[in-house]
RNA sequence: AGGACAGUAGCUCAAUUGGCAGAGCAGCGGUCUCCAAAACCGCAGGUUGGGGGUUCGAUUCCCUCCUGUCCUG
């Protein structure tokens, strides 16, 4: 039965540290499950583990794509059983770690064989949204898969745009793809959840990371980033937290302060979002992320790797 | 010190001739099958700076006090 580790947290509750000390002391190789971590030249703003941590315990997942590159949960979930295969052939044992819990989630359920991406599509639909209206769109899925239209809702253009997506290449409707049965993980997730019950703690914590950032030179990763010339705020890497307020500030559309604020805010809100994931998480031992003891959770590894 | 203007939700601001105080943002909760650090949905939040007056009824009109900004000395 294969056995897996995973270390669920929202943002800034303190995962890398931990990871780094379950890393030191266990025979473990680390997944990252983080839709930002994969890009290269975004080391500041992603909250990177720093080189010295990558290198004292083996990392995968992290700084490998460019932030012009395209990736999905897909990738991830391939990507993800591909390594761990490789490290349980190696005798060791994969620990999951990470924030995106989307990637924790087509992991352990699967995923329907679906069209992949394509971004020529996209650009299209998204003109269409534009000229004709996002009404429009919604409109014509309803037409096509009434089952998925009457799911999605009217104002959601990320999803319409897949459903016309899948049913443009695949000529088939969404949610009769998605009928089919997938294919999740089949053997057992020991998850530690680093918890934020103290949000206001949470949201102090952000702000001196955040702080601390700019710092340590930020404001020029981004600057960095936009001199390549190729990037622009259609793309996912440059949406991530952080990165579009810079963006914006820089394009003069925001004073320092208020870019502060809104990076603040878009941060505080992601932890939300995540914490809302980790709420649902069943078999899981949650840890307070301000205030817990790393031996506990070593007793919980040592535990959990002894069974196997 | 005198004068002008302002004070409404945590913040920025609305509120037709006096007629049930609303938005955006933030906050909180949620959705989630290939952009997920994304996209979207919902909820809560106010003795309208304090006190007094006129009125059936005051955020709105009058008086007074407090606070802030600006101008003049």
């Amino acid at each position: 039965m294969p056995r897996v580790l995973a270390l669920m947290g929202a943002t800034a509750t303190g995962k890398t540290d931990l990871a780094l000390a379950i890393g030191e002391r266990f025979d473990v190789e680390i997944i990252s499950v983080d839709s930002a971590l994969i890009f290269r030249e975004m080391n500041i703003g992603t909250a990177k583990p720093p080189t010295a941590v990558l290198e004292a315990v083996p990392h995968h997942l992290i700084d490998i794509i460019d932030p012009a590159a395209a990736w999905s949960v897909w990738d991830f979930v391939e990507q993800c059983r591909q390594l761990m295969g490789a490290i349980s052939a190696r005798g060791r044992i994969p620990l999951l770690t990470g924030g995106t819990m989307m990637y924790f989630h087509a992991f352990e359920q699967g995923l329907n064989r679906l069209p992949a991406a394509a971004p020529a599509l996209r650009s299209r639909l998204d003109r269409e949204a534009r000229e004709l209206g996002l009404a429009a769109l919604h409109d014509r899925l309803a037409g096509i898969d009434p089952v998925s239209a009457e799911r999605i809702r009217a104002t959601d253009s990320q999803r319409i745009q897949r459903a016309l997506e899948v049913y443009e290449i695949s000529g088939r409707p969404l949610s009769q793809l998605q009928r089919q049965q997938t294919a999740g993980f089949s053997g057992d997730i020991e998850k530690i959840i680093l918890a934020a019950d103290d949000r206001a703690g949470l949201h102090r914590r952000i702000e001196a990371r955040f702080l601390a950032m700019l710092e340590q030179g930020f404001i020029g990763e981004v600057e960095g980033l936009r001199k390549r010339g190729d990037l622009d705020l259609s793309l996912p890497s440059m949406r991530c937290v952080g990165y579009r307020q810079a963006w914006q500030y820089l394009d003069g559309d925001s004073t320092h302060q208020q870019m502060i604020d809104k990076a603040l805010a878009a941060t505080r809100q992601l932890a939300k979002r995540q914490i809302t994931w980790l709420r649902k998480q069943t078999n899981a031992t949650a840890y307070d992320c301000l205030n817990y003891s790393n031996d506990a959770i070593f007793r919980q590894v040592e535990a959990a790797i002894s069974d196997l």
